[in-house]
DNA sequence: ACCCCTTATTGTAAATTTTACAATAAGCTG
DNA sequence: CAGCTTATTGTAAAATTTACAATAAGGGGT
């Protein structure tokens, strides 16, 4: 057995695909490179996996480095390992699916072969390095696939948001308008909204009551089987 | 890069999950270990991939060793790779989804470390060798998910079949009891199915109109985004 | 031929959910 | 306070889902 094992083995990465939404666009946390091949092209951040490290822990540690924090819903989408899909030999990655709220965090970008990290509008994007277009690609769909089903949403926003910033995120996200009156009903209907009691500030208009996502009561629905289908 | 690249390599595989539905049952393709470690028990189908072979190839190389099919529905499941979940080392395996007609074909167990390969009912198994229980788990859930989405109930039945054989198939995969003329008004609508003109033979009863599955009206309703949720 | 047993096939009314649609309220600015 | 902007709310019609049972058809046995 240990001979059979022993004939060939691959390197293995892990690389993410971090969405994070602000003033009204979807966001996608990108390095510049600064190394050959694809120098200077947008990509993923990414890294080796440790001889010692689980998988889930190395893309958790890709994110840690890059913004600095913990404990982020991250999970895992597609695992890339065509034999053609990296110039310099046979390399697997498997990619990463994250949320975060944009305005949480300063961006350190200590991954290597980085120049630096920035926020990019996801609807506005060249061509990737790598294969890693494809693996965004992938990663939209899962998101609108996700966010359809799941109360996912609020993983992006601040953690008070008011109601027509969470139905600009629908619209944005799912690519379709939205009607108003229905979006507020249905979402209110879950009852995973709590008021906060308090209101927008410094808006020249009619200000609007700041929500907060309530977890308890999501944990408690979804274990039940809940559906929260939008 | 190159001498980050070559520090740690590691060894990978895939592993699939197969699914298939015979006698109102679940069923899932396994083999039996004929080495150690987990000697006699039961794994799932998998192989180390080649040096110069695609995962996805990988995995459909798997499953036409064992059943001489090809072009079969598969699709990738999850990559699994703690460092402790394989007790000769370090291993990564990717797991892949499948589903067939068991009455297809034979099984041609070519499998390394196996001693023979069957049809196993999946509701009705004890613990499986490595984390192949824990990925099993995760397959049926997918199964469970997809079938509510998706028309690949079809994947699993012979090419004519019953309204009830189709009926029990959700039944049983979705563990819940359905209306038999709700069901019947619902999958009838979506224009999916075309009646074969045949009837069941040899059944003491009544016997069922046999239908096909429509896979060419499946992909122009497909295409145009809809939906068919059960 | 007929009765019995088993499964196949079909419709409808009530309840629920989704959809379409616009007027009023509130806060800031000048 | 007039004007501008966005926030908030309800209702009727349409569509979908649900609950529910009687009749048809085929084979087996007498």
């Amino acid at each position: 057995m240990q001979d059979l094992y022993s004939d060939f083995h691959s390197i293995f990465s892990v690389d993410c695909v971090i969405f994070g939404f602000d003033k009204g666009e979807l966001k996608i946390l990108l390095i510049e490179r600064g190394e050959e091949p694809y120098m200077d092209y947008l990509a993923l951040p990414g890294n080796i996996v440790g001889e010692d490290e689980d998988l889930d822990a190395a893309a958790g540690r890709v994110l840690n480095e890059l913004t600095g924090l913990n404990n982020i819903y991250m999970e895992q989408l597609h695992t890339f390992g065509e034999v053609g899909r990296h110039p310099q030999g046979r390399i697997i990655t498997v990619a990463y699916f994250s949320l975060i709220k944009v305005k949480r965090h300063e961006l350190y970008p200590k991954i290597p072969f980085a120049k630096k990290a920035e926020w990019r509008t996801f609807h506005d994007l060249p061509k990737l390095a790598f294969d890693h277009s494809i693996i965004l690609e992938k990663a939209y769909r899962k998101l609108q696939r996700k966010l359809r089903y799941e109360p996912i949403g609020f993983e992006l926003l601040p953690d008070k948001f008011t109601l027509t910033q969470l139905q600009q995120l629908y619209e944005v996200i799912l690519e379709k308008e939205i009607d108003k009156r229905n979006f507020r009903k249905k979402i209110l209907s879950y009852g995973l909204l709590t008021e906060s009691g308090e209101k927008q500030k410094n808006v020249s208009h009619r200000a609007a009551r700041l929500y907060r996502f309530n977890k308890r009561r999501y944990n408690s629905l979804r274990k039940i089987g809940f559906n929260f289908e939008i």
